[in-house]
DNA sequence: GCGACAG
DNA sequence: ATCTTGTCGC
């Protein structure tokens, strides 16, 4: 256990205490040039069942550059809070924690499903991670919160910055050629170029980079995995 | 009031 | 996120 069992906060929040917590937190999030060595990377995703009641967390951590699985985490607990756009961290962080919390080894970067410091208040769920942990983080979103943006070169490594409020809060970048881009943006003690070179060395012949793809594939396979492994 | 809206 | 098989395209 050598992640921090401290919950960094109260997550009984009601919706209104929960935006007023994000512009406290906001305020707490470094953007810097990111680590300066990686020798492991985790890559973070939550999966929900039975109809959304129960949530699974999934963390893997792989070696850098290498990108071999070296340990694999899982959390599951009752959904404590509903989706609602622009709060999504309290939803998903609380069991993405405790899976965290399993860890033997410390990763040095974690890639996030979700966005970082491109949300209505910079704080999305890979934010809110790193602030909490104390980890560089880095926001991975299959999709956009917020933002304008030109669309980027179809060739794989095309980027476009993603703007809002005249103000830079994030790359979306395409990580395949011909496919939709990523929205990445920088979550804690990262910046939007380290972000965007960290994703792309993380990233292979899917759209989707290694350690969220394998954590994506842990956090929603069936029960078990019986209509995977098997047969 | 209307439209947008991570997972 | 989740419900779900085969199929079109590089």
């Amino acid at each position: 256990m050598l992640m921090p069992v401290d919950p960094g906060h109260d997550w009984s929040v009601t919706p209104k205490e929960a935006i007023a917590l994000q512009r406290i937190l906001a305020a707490r999030v470094h953007l810097q040039s990111g680590p300066k060595q990686v020798r492991c990377v985790a890559g973070v995703d939550t999966g929900f069942v039975d109809h959304g009641r129960m949530a699974r967390a999934a963390v893997v951590v792989l070696s850098f550059p290498e990108l071999v699985p070296l340990e694999t985490r899982i959390a599951l607990e009752p959904t404590p809070f509903p989706y609602i756009p622009g709060l999504l961290s309290f939803r998903e962080l609380p069991v993405v924690l405790h899976a965290l919390e399993k860890l033997s080894i410390l990763p040095d970067l974690v890639l996030c499903d979700g966005q970082g410091i491109a949300h209505p208040r910079r704080l999305g769920i890979a934010a809110h991670l790193g602030v909490v942990t104390g980890l560089p983080t880095i926001g991975v979103g299959k999709s956009r919160l917020i933002g304008d943006y030109r669309e980027p070169g179809m060739e794989k490594g095309c980027v476009a910055p993603l703007m809002d409020a005249k103000q830079r809060i994030g790359t979306v970048v395409r990580t395949r050629r011909a496919v939709r881009p990523l929205f990445i943006s920088p979550g804690h003690r990262t910046d939007h170029v380290s972000a965007v070179e960290w994703t792309l060395a993380c990233t292979g012949r899917y759209r989707l980079p290694e350690p969220i793809r394998m954590a994506d594939r842990v956090a929603s396979a069936r029960r078990g995995s019986e209509r995977n492994s098997v047969r």
